[in-house]
DNA sequence: CGCGGATGCGTACAGTGTGCGCTAGGCTCG
DNA sequence: CGAGCCTAGCGCACACTGTACGCATCCGCG
């Protein structure tokens, strides 16, 4: 016997079931991570934090996910899940659909910006159960449109790569603006006097930004999301109108 | 004097002038990071592996980089100096001169795919020159095209946010498909029978798959980045033509 | 010739993902 | 009821990370 005993080697002593809270799952292992992530951000999880969080060491979790990419595809289709869809009839008409759909995927970003950071690392994100229903939907959707197969789901990835787009730049930019610990408003104010300068041989760039004025920031972007998701609808609706004529 | 001595105390022994590359600079560093990003991958760029590659300490770098992030900052800004904007004339119209800048747009992405996975954590891409300079030829084209000031930023923000979610979703596939080793036939060949699985429950998923046939997959990716960013642009022009009349 | 500022580097520290082998509890089979 | 196995969990260890600190060296100036 090697020379490790317990310190008092006795039944009363033993400390016997100290897990009151559930055992390690797979479930409980993801939805805590979306927690931390949430709390405080893509680099604050580890998975000795995750681990500590869970009553657990950091190696117990390796029995139930292969490594930390695998955590991190598995956080991705979660979150995915709060994608809400809606049908056509639901929506009344396919374009109402898909502009709530937009909405909701920008929302679901926006209030997890750390997924800025991940989108660019997960290789098949499409094969989650999560996405795959919502893409299922998605489809359902388009089709109900108008959109023959072969060229719904080209719709479809014409309104989600928008809607990516825009909101990786958003998350990134309150995930900084996060990680600064100042207000918004403190930021601008702060980042004013370099932007001022840059636009010195920049005359465009000084239009757009005086046109823009100093309306409420966020506002702002809620605005400019609509405006592009407008166009991108209206180019499918143009296509649809000349198909079928 | 402290303990440690050269081995042998003369001016022969001295190694003097060791570098014949040139002294390390913010150019030499940022370029040479590129180059390990491409060769490498992002798990690749480490300052130690990046200080090697200059013949230099992990820690000499810091007398030209503030921190790792700041580096990753200066790359973004760099790769981005590759973009090609025409201006009107050169492109003959405003919207070929998009469609190119978007296709210049993507293809540098696809050439440098670990920036799928670093665009979502830079803050303020904004404010690089090279950014900055592309951006302004950006705006002088869509004003070209009848966009008002307040207008032309959310036209061109449009268009890069469309290329950016396309672009990203594709590097992040390649990049895994590239860390697998195989090639991309032979990577197809292995998720079939999952993704044909995984369409168990979803009859329009199954449609599209099938409609799409078994093209070569690039060019098939090529077609469907041409089709989105077709729509995007007509939004753009109907916009156009209905605030026009 | 001397000196001061800039540049590079060696060491060190806290923290990371994860492989390995042990332990102990719950299950099944005799 | 007992024996054995299966598995979840853990402690340790390793190679590696970003970067703070202080010393050594060099270049250009007076």
């Amino acid at each position: 016997m090697p020379a490790s005993q317990p310190p008092v080697p006795s039944v009363w002593v033993r400390q016997r079931r100290q897990r009151e809270r559930p055992a390690l799952s797979l479930d409980r292992i993801v939805s805590e991570a979306v927690q931390l992530l949430d709390e405080e951000g893509l680099e604050a999880l580890s998975m000795r934090s995750l681990g500590t969080r869970l009553d657990a060491g950091a190696t117990s979790l390796y029995r139930h996910v292969a490594n930390k990419d695998e955590l991190i595809e598995l956080v991705v289709d979660e979150v995915y899940g709060e994608l809400r869809v809606p049908s056509v009839e639901e929506a009344g008409g396919w374009r109402d659909g898909l502009a709530a759909s937009a909405h909701s995927l920008r929302a679901v970003i926006l209030r997890h910006p750390w997924m800025a950071s991940v989108l660019g690392q997960v290789g098949l994100t499409n094969l989650g159960p999560n996405v795959m229903r919502r893409s299922e939907d998605l489809l359902a959707l388009v089709h109900s449109a108008g959109f023959v197969p072969g060229e719904a789901d080209r719709a479809v990835n014409t309104v989600l790569a928008y809607v990516i787009g825009v909101a990786i730049s958003e998350a990134a930019y309150l995930s900084t603006l996060a990680r600064s610990g100042r207000t918004e408003q403190e930021w601008i104010d702060a980042v004013r006097p370099i932007t001022e300068q840059a636009f010195e041989n920049h005359p465009w760039m000084r239009a757009e930004y005086a046109a823009k004025g100093s309306g409420d920031p966020e506002r702002v972007r809620d605005e400019d999301f609509g405006y592009g998701l407008d166009r991108v609808l209206d180019g499918l609706q143009t296509r649809l109108a000349s198909s079928a004529g």
